[in-house]
DNA sequence: GTACGTACTTACTTTTCGTAAGTAAAGGGT
DNA sequence: ACCCTTTACTTACGAAAAGTAAGTACGTAC
């Protein structure tokens, strides 16, 4: 192994995260903890122990497949605890870590945010879209848009 | 207008939105919020107000395509405003909304979150895969760690 | 004995994403 | 004079991800 190469090594042991970086690894559990059906899994499992089709009731339109994959990319990264009882039919019951329940409380202050100021984004969406109201504000500045939209 | 009809938009205008919904709205303003390139994004616009091609060279990683599909739904939430100054060469700036400060405040707390705990992941990833490379995790505490009890 | 529930996995299809190139106009270099 | 670069995008196309449906190995209820 080169030299240059163990020492970038060990400047990734010691320098902080920085999701802003392509190659560190923070922006992949970013990734796994933002992912379409991470934050609901997450925000789910911030209420209880659940077991994988309760989870999949509680969730809306998730498909088994991807909750599957979500469970398991969440377990890998030490967010979720996965307790197979190891009976038949199986039963398998999914919990937060402590790690978890940490990254579960950032996740659901968002969806808590969000939830309540759907109205102010509401307003915002439809000041934006001249869907209806035609003289709505400010054209802005003359920002071309192609005949073709 | 039939009464149902009226009545269930009453309902929508006063029921607060849920996540786990799929037709709820506020799906996909989450969505938009936690994308890939949108949490970036708005972490990077929490720190001021910055250029298309400064955003693109700030977000290691993300194309043209992305950043403007991103901005353009983040816009169109109410997150962020596109100023254009309609000059030649283009010259457009981002900057966060009031709404969107909020927004952002979550999500960096979030990221900062995923920095600083990343040790903390990494330790779980290597505890949960014994297979991989333990050469890229060094251990921040020189600690065995417990097989999660 | 037929249907259903459990926790997944495996094929197949559809949607999304990333890469590369194109666009109009100004400015710099040779 | 002419080419190249910069800016903020858009468009086409191949690749990767996500969604759909069906299968698996049982056990229970009807």
């Amino acid at each position: 192994m080169e030299t240059a190469v163990r020492a970038q090594k060990m400047l990734d042991s010691f320098a902080r995260a920085n999701v802003l970086a392509s190659e560190c690894p923070s922006r992949q559990v970013l990734q796994h903890l933002t992912s379409r059906w991470g934050v609901l899994v997450m925000a789910v499992l911030a209420t209880g122990t659940f077991r994988f089709a309760q989870l999949r009731r509680k969730i809306d339109g998730v498909s088994e497949r991807m909750l599957a994959q979500t469970l398991q990319q969440l377990e890998q990264d030490g967010f979720v605890l996965r307790h197979d009882h190891g009976e038949v039919p199986p039963r398998v019951d999914y919990t937060l870590t402590p790690l978890g329940e940490e990254a579960a409380g950032h996740l659901v202050g968002l969806v808590a945010w969000i939830e309540e100021s759907m109205p102010r984004v509401k307003a915002a969406q439809a000041a934006a879209a001249p869907d209806g109201d035609a003289d709505a504000i400010t054209p802005s500045v003359g920002r071309s848009v192609p005949a073709t939209a």
